[in-house]
DNA sequence: TATATAGTTAGCCGTATGGATAACTTATCA
DNA sequence: TGATAAGTTATCCATACGGCTAACTATATA
């Protein structure tokens, strides 16, 4: 998942999406990218379900796909709370020594 | 940043970080990996800010550093965000069909 | 029916990535 | 002062990744 947020082209390809669904030619033109390579970018977010695609007649239709993402929000969210936590406990600790040392300067 | 986190053994090395500081060596052998490979992502997980490290006398302490990981999450929270706002107007749409639907049931 | 269009499959190629080992540099400690 | 320990640097290796072209399939369209 992380992965495949890794690489700018994916990103703006979801960027892209955001606005509305798209085709696999109208997402590879603003990248001036030929059509497999870009293929490649969408199979990768499809496969970590983040997109969606469907083909009608010859054009294949691709969209952001609810729910997605989720993972990875997850872990960072989690990530951050403990990361936090720890800052916390650290600032308790620094305001500890500073009221500390503050009394030691008042005597 | 998506990139350096991309990869498991760094984001596993992250989550030991969150419970307290830890030298190479101590990173490194949970992993049973070599030094230098160790290393290696450390490396990486400095560049993208997201760990600090010094030495002191022949160890080099690691631990998470504050405000890290912001980019990241900053991205994937607007991101989202537009996710859902797409979601929540397709919502309407699809209810709006589902009441004409109703009605010309009632009918 | 012939031609153009949109994707798709297959395969090539250079670079980046994740791992290792070997050899070197500082500390620490007996 | 030796010997051991913790990193570090340099180098190597296999595989993964991101791009390409060429050739093929299937659908529109003239």
């Amino acid at each position: 998942m992380f992965g495949a947020l890794a690489d700018p082209t994916r990103r703006a390809v979801l960027e892209r999406l955001g606005e509305g669904e798209a085709s696999i030619g109208e997402l590879a033109q603003p990248f001036d990218m030929a059509l497999p390579s870009l293929m490649k970018h969408v199979r990768v977010l499809e496969a970590v379900g983040l997109v969606e695609s469907q083909k009608s007649g010859r054009v294949r239709t691709c969209r952001l796909k609810p729910a997605a993402m989720t993972d990875a929000e997850r872990w960072l969210v989690e990530q951050r709370a403990v990361w936090e936590t720890r800052l916390d406990r650290l600032e308790v600790y620094v305001k500890a020594i500073e009221k500390k040392s503050r009394k030691r300067r008042l005597k």
